[in-house]
DNA sequence: CTAAGCCTTCAGAAATTTCTGAAATTTCGC
DNA sequence: GCGAAATTTCAGAAATTTCTGAAGGCTTAG
């Protein structure tokens, strides 16, 4: 189990993660959030470990800030800025994606809403509708059973 | 309700798909099997509707019978091959688009085996992986009660 | 108050993805 | 079989996305 065992594991889960929707530079940055031994990182160490720009940094830090996958700890009076993966992170990264899900029934709807009943496209974006309908109303359930499961530490 | 109106919800319809993973030309291709007033489309009709070359209604075509949102007909005595959007589709990109669920699951074991328990980061991988666990568990259930409630035609 | 270090921003470069156009191939009616 | 029409393929063009590097602003220690 060599170090660089373990960041090998860590960029082929920042792939999976790009996979997933995220963008590459904010992936390679949160599987450095996963994959450090310390507790918090700061900017400087991912620059450092990834081998890219402060800048890239910079944006991606900020990417994941944006959707809640990464905290800001208070300052133990240090120059740098400390982050952290959020506990409730992997809920919140499934969240974001479902987003779809809400843009994806109200296209449906406009589009019934363009087409009159009898027309076979009116037919096929009700069915659509039915299973984004169903999908918004089953994932709330989904997400408080993981919640009750496994409660935060 | 004017033709235009239609395309145009067509239009929005095929930008939530392609924010949802897919591909910029799938995404209208598929757009265009939705809204149409039809039972079946050609690609000629598709490259016509969308204003786009037949090389790419052909790269469109290919990617939307890869991942069974649309199927090719029996030849009904036209030269043509008509294709159209199959019943199960929604269901089937939903799980297309959580196949991403299953590499993350393998990504955090990878992970996991390459850290020593009471390295913070063999926490974190465990919480992962237990979170994609459970997701991986509830899918099948959340799919089959969809098909219960609306089986196919 | 000053200086040093960290972070942000953004214009441009680089890399990647995506589309087209035309040639080659296949298919189907005749 | 033959020929016309449709489809596939693929190299290169175009567009988009992504990263860098440097300048500027902000924060903190002294």
């Amino acid at each position: 189990m060599s170090e660089t065992e373990r960041w090998q594991a860590a960029e082929q889960l920042a792939l999976a993660l790009a996979e997933g929707g995220l963008q590459r530079m904010p992936a390679r940055a949160l599987a450095v959030f996963l994959f450090t031994g310390d507790e918090t990182v700061t900017m400087g160490e991912i620059a450092d470990r990834l081998g890219v720009s402060a800048g890239s940094v910079s944006g991606a830090v900020k990417a994941l800030l944006s959707v809640g996958l990464i905290e800001r700890l208070p300052a133990p009076g240090s120059r740098r800025e400390h982050y952290r993966l959020r506990d409730d992170a992997w809920s919140t990264l499934f969240s974001a994606q479902n987003t779809v899900v809400g843009v994806m029934l109200k296209a449906a709807d406009t589009g019934i809403a363009a087409t009159a009943s009898g027309d076979p496209a009116h037919e096929r974006l009700t069915r659509m509708r039915d299973f984004y309908r169903f999908l918004l109303g089953e994932l709330p359930g989904l997400l408080r059973r993981w919640e009750e499961q496994h409660p935060p530490r």
